[in-house]
RNA sequence: GCCCCCGUAGCUCAGGGGAUAGAGCACCGCCCUCCGGAGGCGGUGGCGUAGGUUCGAAUCCUACCGGGGGCACCA
């Protein structure tokens, strides 16, 4: 009995008061009858505040309402009591069998529990990261490198299908000083003051001469753009390394460039201008993005004729939505907030509707304490702490875990010694040390010739899992697939680590207290193997959020 | 000046209208005869302020106070 279905169950008995004529309700049986779990045992293995939210519309007392349905639920399938409770609240037990056969059910559907169908049929396009190749990644980047990938391992598990794609800025003026810059380090020049300063400059540029030894002789100009494009290719490949080792991979590695080779940039403007959103003046090309609640018009193309950032970025979204994408998430910093409004208008100048197609989400700050300190320099960068300092000094899976257990909209402060401590205490490890735990009591169960009831032809008899602590653990596990789902649908994949750390504490209170193998002598009997299938199926949902996350789920530790 | 985000325990953070607001750190205690003590149990302590909507508000709305960020024919 999961929630769903007891939701069903309770639709369905409104329904059958409804053709009764017992109650009537104008705006129908709600699609979707909320059910939840109580914080307080007192309260039920469920809960569900119908009979308050529709008594007003059925014109019954709450009370009244709720001991209509109370009578009707009573004695269906799975449901062991129903209660009353405070204003009209239903307070629901479920019977031992019917949660017990959840466990059969997880284990059964291996991988694939906690995925849906929700979001099936929309095609996501995910943009994260996009960074600037002239430089390594950081602190900032590490945070929605970690979001981005785990949003989209969500939106899959909610049936959606997704592309990641990272956009590479290699156009404009950050690129020219980034050349200069190389070049001016490989000359022994002084760098230009608004130039890349960075340690990690001196390196690209030696590595840049040591690849290309006549690269110092080209003249003037063309020893600049060598320089820009020596250095691009190999900070972006160092990107890409970067992050794929942090497991972190892209479907597509987008160009700036080259949305400007043949006529892309025309064909979007031709596309706006179509809207009638366009409009001349100074001399310059606008689009009227006020139309659509931006606080002021934007240029696209400059009066000297040279093209916007913004323009690039229009083309971009035109180009994402003719590929086919139905919804085009971006994630930016906190410093790009000022961009969400005319984003979204430049949707709508678009002929977009600028609530479905675009999605824009604003990642707050993250500082790192080393010591009580915040760490702010890098050795390597100058400014930040960069993605690579970061793995070697906190490792992948604790990273990845940290940094995907926060809203991404909320600012983060991370304690270096905290996140890497081998101890409960460290919210990964805990996760992970209950995985590796249930994964010992299947080998040693699998040494002592016992298996999984269900699993070898042995009956499941799944009202031997009648402990109380059995029942916490099942219907943690019965909650899975809406957590998932919900993570999906807020793109919050925070609330799956939350709920993992819930469930492994579930799961060690029950191991606690309730003995899965046969102690000694003791000959197996059906519950030591029906304990064994709930063990397997809580690795299994273990195992599987976290995928979602990225993060190892280890055999042993 | 205008706009956006954030104020929850001493600290770092969860809580997308529901019943007694949670977790980790810190501090004070308790629990091992056998499945991994990398565990479990308990104690101390909090919703910035004032209104409003609601049967019900940490959650939605308004104002104020406090903190952060953004407002280019920059990229």
């Amino acid at each position: 009995m999961t929630p769903e279905e007891l939701s069903t169950t309770i639709a369905r008995a409104l329904a059958t008061l409804v053709d009764e004529g017992t109650l009537r309700l104008p705006d129908g049986v709600p699609a979707d009858v909320v059910v939840e779990r109580p914080r307080n045992r007192d309260h039920g293995d469920y809960a569900t505040n119908v009979a308050l939210q529709l008594a007003k519309k059925a014109g019954v007392s709450p009370r009244e309402l709720a001991g209509m349905l109370a009578e009707r639920l009573t004695g269906s399938p799975g449901v062991a009591s129903v209660d009353i409770a405070g204003p009209g609240f239903l307070n629901i037990r479920v019977t031992a069998d019917a949660q017990g056969v959840l466990a059969a059910q997880v284990v059964a559907a291996g991988p694939s529990y906690g995925t849906s169908q929700t979001l099936a049929g929309t095609r996501f396009n995910v943009e994260f990261i996009s960074a600037n190749p002239t430089g390594p990644l950081h602190l900032g980047h590490t945070r929605w490198a970690v979001v981005g990938d785990a949003i989209a391992r969500v939106l899959e598990a909610a049936g959606a299908e997704v592309t990641r794609e990272f956009y590479i800025n290699d156009r404009g003026s950050q690129m020219e000083k980034f050349g200069a810059s190389l070049e001016a380090v490989a000359l022994g020049r002084a760098v230009p003051e608004d130039g890349y300063h960075g340690a990690y400059v001196h390196d690209l540029a030696q590595l840049v001469v040591a690849e290309n030894p006549h690269i110092v002789d080209l003249p003037e100009g063309e020893r600049t753009v060598a320089f820009r494009e020596a250095g691009y290719k190999l900070q972006l490949t160092q990107q890409q390394q970067q992050l794929s080792a942090f497991r972190t991979d892209f479907d597509i590695w987008y160009s700036e460039r080259s949305l400007h080779d043949g006529d892309r940039v025309a064909h979007s403007l031709e596309r706006l201008r179509e809207q009638g959103h366009l409009f001349e003046a100074d001399g310059a090309l606008w689009m009227r993005t006020t139309d659509f609640g931006d606080d002021k018009d934007r240029v696209l193309v400059r009066s000297n004729g040279e093209l916007t950032y913004f323009a690039s970025d229009t083309a971009y979204y035109v180009d994402k939505r003719e590929r086919g994408f139905d919804v085009c998430v971006y994630l930016l910093g906190a410093d790009h907030h000022g961009y969400v409004g005319r984003l979204k208008a430049m949707a709508a100048c678009a002929g977009d509707d600028p609530e479905v197609n675009i999605e824009v989400l604003i990642g707050q700050l993250v500082k790192i304490l080393r010591g009580g300190e915040e760490i702010r320099l890098s050795k390597r960068a100058g400014t930040m702490v960069t993605l690579q300092e970061l793995v070697e000094m906190i490792g992948v899976d604790s990273l990845r875990y940290t940094l995907s257990r926060y809203p991404a909209d909320s600012p983060l402060t991370l304690d270096v010694e905290e996140i890497t401590r081998q101890a409960s205490d460290n919210p990964v490890f805990y996760v992970q040390y209950a995985h590796a735990r249930l994964s010992a009591i299947l080998r040693n169960g699998a040494e002592l010739g016992i298996t999984p009831a269900g699993a070898g032809g042995s009956g499941f008899d799944p009202s031997l899992l009648s402990d109380e602590l059995e029942g916490e653990l099942l219907r943690s596990l019965a909650d899975f697939p809406r957590v998932v789902a919900t993570a999906a649908q807020l793109r919050e994949p925070h609330r799956v680590a939350r709920y993992l750390e819930d469930t492994a504490s579930k799961f060690h209170r029950f191991y606690d207290s309730c003995r899965v193998l046969p102690m000694g002598d003791e000959e197996p009997t059906a519950v030591h193997s029906a304990r064994l299938l709930l063990v397997a199926a809580t690795r299994t949902v273990l195992a599987n959020g976290l995928g979602l996350l990225g993060v190892g789920a280890p055999e042993r530790m």
